[in-house]
DNA sequence: TAGACTTTGTCTACACTCTAGACAAAGTCT
DNA sequence: AGACTTTGTCTAGAGTGTAGACAAAGTCTA
């Protein structure tokens, strides 16, 4: 439980990732300015900044104006030495980018493949897009600082190379972190896809300034990240965020799951039916496709079946709002390309059965990060990490990989 | 955001903490199991210990057993010289325990008077109760680190002195921190009884070993305190764990809150419709003893009250699980008092619903700490603050107050 | 019982960190 | 042009933990 005792160099390392995230939150600022918000003499901060130029984490960019004497030079960011790679494994395909320090993604790689039933040769296209994306830079791993691999499955931190074997049951045993680090001598990250989702929103998207949040994604299932001051809530076994299985309806009998409720297979099904209800077939019948899209293009069955699963979500999102109390929730997954039109009924219906009057505030939002977020969590996983421990990090440079748990 | 950085003295204070937690942990180490332990040299752990041995927060102990050699002096957290308060602001009574920083409570104080409309006679029950336990045990204000006060409201973060105004509204804009901590020139921190009461089986009770813990207060409503690592997750309005404002029912029409169905006035109805029902009136018809205390006397109505709640109760909590998946889930408040009759319907439901494998397996128990817990866990609320900065809260021993947040 | 060995706790020289204050460089303002 | 301000670096100094030596206090074996 209690953590090592503190020496010199120890305290120079927590000292100079301070220093980091200090640019990281405020880019452009100066050695002066550091001193006085960390509340340190010009001498260390100098002297930190120092290190950090050397380590290639920040670089100086120009002089800022004059405040009535010398001008500062102004630091930021290096987006130019080190990189972070982020994939996400997907249950039908798999997406990988190539990330700056700063969160600009550089370049991306993306293949349709079953990945469920074909774990060998996933791992193998895995491989292959970050052999690609580094080359197509033409930086060596050793610039890299490492790999996040989202996957669509809890993710335990008591076996974190691991994906669950309940979901993925051909997965199992399969130890992903060791196989990727191995292949691609890369510290490597495996995580849950939501929880990096909700992780990149916090980062780079609208949770920016939020001490917290909920990341919902809707897509095949319903799953959700919980983000408490900028860290992953996992939970003991992984599985915090299981929205998909609340329990919603109690039409005598047995509950049901919101899974089963507003899921792909479901939605598509409940969108089949009232189709036929209505007698002439509407546009998306039989043809498989989503009733996002449909309803984008006005289809007022389709519009009807997302209205309907939004205020089943706001009932989930309502029980979520009074267990954890998040500053905000964020939408995301393929259900959230509706759009206003999830969003919506999901915003009355947190605002209606909200039973204290100020959770009714809570901000609810659509992702400002759409597809792109969970690759790029993924990276910030890595990033995240690597933030808490710079000098660590970076130091066995040739030595390579690392066992490191899940994000 | 990000903190200021550490000099030389910070680190000492912070090697303070990790080696007085240390022995917290395991009562009667040595110096020598400190250094390897918290991977110092031996010099430093003495040192350590002797700046603590000066503060008195620590005492040594005897000798240990030889392990072929010279033999070591035990040490262990001091029960004589420093003490905390804690006390339970209920509904219908206000209640006071002296403790030992090692979570002993030495004396007592209680009183049933009415909260809710009488704040002002309220504050000074809770002034005098302070008082004559300080007398009681003959040692003056500057022996006593502080006041950990539990309310039956959230408390947020943001106004961590004020009580929620929507529960109490007799309480709005009266600042609890400042009246006391001004009157009995203590450091003094609010905060919910359920969180407080979770903080007590975290730290004493059933939840010791737990990472993570949810503590059930099934009362006069419903409450939940939140424990990830030993920290109280509040929410960022204080709003975390309203597990009363869950909805439940959904018979057609409106969901229906588990506040609704499980708090004390639902629960008399529910027992009082039942009996009339079967004719005959059973022994507690009328009298409004609790469910809980008849279903122990064998009452068969009561019993059958008590298993339904438990059945709700346990439907909430399968939800909890899958938002926050804790370690373990502790029940407390009067209703447990029905012991098994309110555990079995509980851990039935949650295993009955959970809809991933190994989540059933989530520990469900019993509070080991009844009535105390809240007491204990609002004086633990202090020490969890004092145990995180010790130099510092010791140091302006004269100065006196200071305004600390709710916890 | 004597002597070798082990463990504990303290002490001292040393390396490392941050700080305070001096200093020069680079800019503004009158 | 001169006074003033701000920035960044440098040096001496105080404080921290470390390594290794040392004495104290045990155990174990011959």
């Amino acid at each position: 439980m209690s953590q090592r005792v503190l020496d010199a160099a120890a305290l120079r390392d927590s000292n100079l990732v301070k220093v980091y995230q200090a640019v990281v939150e405020e880019s452009g600022v100066t050695r002066a300015e550091l001193a006085s918000r960390l509340k340190m003499s010009r001498s260390t901060a100098s002297s930190l900044v120092q290190t950090l130029l050397d380590l290639h984490v920040l670089r100086e960019d120009g002089q800022a104006s004059s405040k009535g004497g010398r001008r500062a030079t102004k630091l930021r960011v290096s987006e130019e030495h080190w990189y972070v790679l982020g994939t996400d494994l997907g249950a039908t395909h798999i997406g990988t980018a190539l990330m700056t320090l700063t969160g600009e993604i550089r370049a991306t790689r993306s293949k349709l493949m079953d990945v469920r039933s074909a774990p060998d040769e996933a791992l193998q296209e895995v491989v292959q897009q970050c052999a690609e994306l580094m080359r197509g830079v033409g930086i060596e791993a050793n610039r890299v600082i490492g790999l996040g691999v989202a996957v669509p499955s809890p993710v335990s931190p008591l076996r974190p190379g691991l994906v669950s074997d309940s979901i993925m049951p051909r997965w199992a045993e399969l130890d992903v972190v060791s196989v990727l680090s191995k292949e691609l001598n890369l510290r490597v990250i495996l995580g849950n896809d939501a929880n990096m989702g909700g992780l990149a929103e916090s980062l780079w998207g609208i949770g920016q300034n939020a001490s917290s949040l909920a990341y919902i994604k809707v897509g095949t299932g319903v799953g959700c990240g919980l983000i408490f001051d900028g860290r992953v809530h996992e939970g003991v076994w992984g599985f915090a965020g299981e929205l998909g299985h609340l329990l919603m309806k109690d039409d005598d009998g047995e509950p049901q799951s919101l899974n089963e409720m507003v899921g792909k297979n479901p939605l598509e099904a409940h969108y089949a039916r009232l189709s036929s209800q209505l007698g002439n077939g509407p546009a998306g019948v039989g043809t498989k496709v989503s009733p996002a899209l449909l309803a984008q293009q006005g289809d007022p069955v389709a519009c009807a079946v997302i209205a309907e699963a939004g205020r089943m979500v706001g009932r989930a999102v309502t029980n979520l709002i009074h267990l954890v109390n998040p500053e905000m929730v964020i939408l995301g997954g393929s259900l959230a390309m509706a759009g206003d039109l999830l969003l919506r009924p999901v915003q009355d219906e947190v605002h209606r059965l909200c039973g204290w009057n100020s959770l009714k505030g809570t901000r609810v939002s659509l992702g400002q990060l759409g597809e792109r977020g969970i690759v790029a969590g993924a990276a910030g996983a890595v990033l995240n990490q690597f933030e808490n421990d710079i000098r660590t990090w970076l130091e066995p440079k040739t030595s390579g990989l690392a066992l490191v748990s899940g994000g």
